[in-house]
DNA sequence: ATCTTCCATGAAAACGTTTACATACGTGCT
DNA sequence: AGCACGTATGTAAACGTTTTCATGGAAGAT
């Protein structure tokens, strides 16, 4: 079938095609026979607006893009629903470009972006102020997730991990453990140096009189199990140890029953994201939980906000609680 | 900034548009050198066409649209990648509309895509020849996934949900059970009944003396439970027992372990899809895991070769084979 | 030297909308 | 009755590309 222009219905409804635009979008400036006659037409003939025509004269699209990185099942699912969700009660399209590592190819699909979209949702680990700089037109509105960023050219949202470890510390020195060994993430990992952070404050600030104690990792299973064996070694071993995420928690879990310790009774641990396998393994795992639909709903409708008022809102810095979930590894159930 | 168009591309290169557009282009029709200074020029300018522009006149969008339902963790992400990867590969772009249930939402989701996309992914239980006879224009491409549209009309890309659980049943034979229980997933969805006819199929062909036990479901981990202890009280107990997917096997393995039972020495398991748990648990889940990512990759192409070659090939119907992850949950290594 | 052929180039139309502007008509006022 | 005004409608321009067609010039053939 040709395709169906507005013509067409114009002359269905014996108007002008101006008439069937005012009468199809605003409703105003026109009759309301006429509006009828003209959605009746549209109706029978099953019109659609051409997405490209409108786009070219109304410089909207109507749709906005999310860019993100090679990410894990839990947290891109979530992340996906909170924006989708989002956009699609305020009649955004969804533009996704995702899984790319390294910044080439994430400079390489922003760029390809260009001119379909609104505006624009940025999670990558590749991502600075330079960046941006040349690959973002300043007149493209953008939001930046969990970005180290502070530019304050842009809007940033971040997961207050700072806050989440800190919790979590807390909670461990509640429970009655007073060593608490860290297993950091990667060095370059934004998330992973906050929860660093966080850790080392608390500390700081709820134990004064010990030391922190922070082993490396890289936010895999393996690095987790690595590190619990190297605790193990030390000549007092921690009460307690707290994992910069789930599967660090996990490997080192694996690493501390292969010796023979039963946590928690013999040794506390605890972990960062919840993932859905927290809840599974035995003992099930204490962990930070952060909510991640509400990251990127939120992240979304601070977007939207920007296209409605571009000038006006100035960027803004927010950040998005954690919650801790207490499960059995952390031994709060068994003192 | 104001945008800069291809015309000021023309003037700074001295050319006219035409040239800019070959030049940019196709590069032919074009003396070298010009291509050269239109390049330059462009560069320049930091010139990036406008998309709505070039989609009007050229009548293809080069994005692609999924349509998905609510989905899970793992499974969404993975279908993402695979789809992504592909598109990217392609350089088509990707139009996201995911998180809705309900017909009603779906056909909404469907209709706000039309005219943005050049072809469509459709992933959706509400989704039948009727539904997409008056939501979906027959000049739209699309490709259906895991859908029962037997239809013809549209090409179909199915796992093969049949021989995966056939393939189990055998595999559980094999290591010596007889006595195979099955557990069921929801009526209405198509992947539970084909794993349901797979499972029967197999039995019948290759345990001709054992009659099918089949305990119905609705793929919650509850509903496994349930399902366990059910077949605890039955009065021969099976020897296996398979679930239609790994969420029920990890309910039922609660109930046996409750029930004092070890798996897989008193009563052997399987479950389908491998999920991340599945490795996680104690015992490790033997399981049926399908290729996420190269089912979305796969779909992906074959709607790419509906865009090339629209009307040449004919509505096919696909299908993806699974594979057998033999762990400890079946006894395949204690016997 | 003239004719043909080829090819790079430019002018202009076309894609389907929205919207600024003009027009015409009915209504209320003086 | 005449005038101003508001409002529904239509006409046409504009958005930024691609592409068809015409044009001109260079190169090759006679």
């Amino acid at each position: 079938m040709a395709t169906i222009t507005i013509k067409d219905v114009a002359r269905e409804a014996k108007v002008s095609v101006a008439s069937v635009s005012r009468a199809l979008n605003g409703g105003t400036g026109v009759t309301e026979e006429t509006g009828q006659r003209v959605r009746e037409a549209a109706a029978k003939l099953h019109y659609i607006p051409h997405a490209a025509a409108r786009m070219l004269i109304t410089r909207r699209s109507n749709t906005i893009g999310a860019l993100l990185p090679d990410l894990y099942g839990e947290f891109f699912s979530e992340l996906i629903r909170g924006i989708d969700l989002a956009a699609r009660a305020r009649g955004l399209h969804l533009l996704i470009s995702s899984s790319h590592d390294g910044v080439a190819e994430a400079a390489a699909a922003l760029r390809a972006m260009q001119g379909r979209v609104d505006g624009m949702l940025i999670l990558s680990e590749h991502v600075d102020a330079a960046f941006l700089r040349s690959n973002l037109p300043e007149s493209l509105p953008a939001v930046l997730l969990n970005s180290a960023v502070k530019n304050s050219a842009y809007d940033v949202l971040n997961v207050d991990n700072v806050a989440g470890a800190s919790a979590m510390v807390r909670h461990l020195l509640d429970v009655g453990h007073q060593r608490i060994a860290f297993i950091a993430g990667p060095e370059h990992n934004f998330d992973a140096r906050q929860r660093d952070k966080g850790y080392r404050a608390a500390m700081a600030r709820y134990a004064p009189k010990m030391t922190a104690n922070v082993i490396s990792g890289d936010f895999s299973e393996e690095s987790g199990y690595r590190a619990g064996l190297e605790l193990l070694r030390q000549k007092t071993r921690p009460q307690a140890v707290f994992a910069a995420n789930d599967m660090m928690a996990v490997g080192c879990m694996n690493a501390f029953k292969q010796a023979g310790l039963s946590v928690p009774e013999d040794i506390a641990l605890a972990g960062f994201d919840d993932i859905p396998i927290a809840r599974y393994i035995a003992p099930t795992l204490t962990t930070v939980r952060v909510r991640i639909v509400d990251l990127g709903r939120t992240a979304l409708e601070r977007l939207a906000a920007l296209l409605e008022a571009p000038d006006q809102s100035p960027a803004s810095a927010q950040t998005l609680g954690c919650e801790i979930v207490v499960r059995e590894s952390c031994g709060a159930n068994v003192r």
